[in-house]
DNA sequence: GTCTATATTCGGATAGAC
DNA sequence: GTCTATCCGAATATAGAC
């Protein structure tokens, strides 16, 4: 097997699959992230219908493909941003980040936060994805003085509800990300707080 | 229009209909929201699928008296519950119920707290039963503190947050539920702080 | 109010030529 | 890799008898 054609085969193969997803994400927008159709999709990137199956095994298979890109976007949006050394600015700028990028759009934030498609599961490379975004909160969060199981429960808690608010209430606006600031210092200070009694994990059932 | 048989006629009719509502919450459960089909519906309470449309005038409209059947659970699940006389106590048992309560069923915490059904929107007398439900809640935050519209947003991120969390990584547990009281403290210390040092609402942008 | 029968449309998926 | 043709099944919805 030669490597030059096969390269720019793959090159223009990696062009269309890139064109095919943007163009699902659009019609998800549009019709609903269930929606979606291969039908659609064919007409939209000037194919029919049955070529799309050159891309993706089954429809599941096309989520699976969107699901990768959303948290390749995810990682490419808080890559690309420098944040501050100050672990507690640090962490701010995260979550104000994470809660504005599910304001951005709307049924993305479906497909990787939330459970919606039936017979949907993420692959592992793609699920590999979603690990790796967490890891990079994960070392924020320790950075910041969190340290366990409960307060990283807690933290999670708060950052899903300001986007899961935003994104239900006020998609494409600013309401929660603008209170992100605001909840990462109640949070802290109640981390601190707890650290400084010493009176920490004792929560109890009823 | 005679009024004892008529009683009696709409006396079965709302049988079956609780019993028609009942099972399609089992097939959601069972299928995923999304999934759920007349067919199987008409199947499983010993109907004929085009029968149903003498209890629903669409698929929609099942969606619809599925939304108004949640909202009417939670309030008589809410409503049941004799909450403490101190505010912040109440407080966190209010809180503790709604997340026990979507932990107890999946499906029907994504059809009253999330869009997930494309072309779904409640109709206004199914809205009104969640308004009714907000309106406690709003009580509820009134008689601990609560007094910004920013606070009140802050309190709807961490409820809704606590939920998802509990259903997206634990359903049927307790992981999220149990934090509840801690979260609710936190939350309240944050509103007594700011409102002892005056400084309130001075979030910013960037 | 429930049935049979059926319309209609749609949508995912496959076969096989080019 | 893209096409045409087609299958197959599923699903909502309607018509009209009982």
């Amino acid at each position: 097997m030669t490597t030059a054609p096969s390269d720019r085969r793959r090159e223009r193969r990696e062009a269309k699959l890139a064109d095919i997803l943007g163009e699902a994400w659009a019609l998800a927008r549009r019709d609903g992230l269930a929606a979606l159709t291969l039908r659609d999709l064919a007409d939209a990137v000037g194919l029919r219908q049955p070529s799309l199956y050159v891309y993706f095994a089954s429809k599941l298979d096309l989520y699976d493909a969107l699901f990768a890109d959303g948290y390749r976007q995810l990682l490419e949006y808080v890559g690309r941003r420098r944040y501050p050394t100050e672990p507690g600015a640090a962490l701010t700028a995260f979550v104000k980040d994470l809660v504005q990028f599910s304001s951005d759009d709307l049924v993305r934030h479906q497909l990787l936060f939330q459970r919606t498609i039936p017979g949907f599961e993420p692959s592992q490379a793609s699920y590999d994805l979603a690990l790796e975004f967490y890891s990079i909160g994960s070392a924020l969060m320790e950075a910041a003085g969190v340290r366990t199981q409960a307060e990283m429960d807690v933290f999670t808690a708060l950052v899903s509800g300001l986007g899961h608010q935003q994104v239900a209430n006020d998609p494409g606006g600013k309401r929660w990300v603008r209170l992100s600031g605001r909840v990462v210092e109640m949070f802290l200070a109640d981390v601190e707080r707890r650290h400084g009694t010493d009176k920490e994990g004792v929560d109890h059932d009823d």
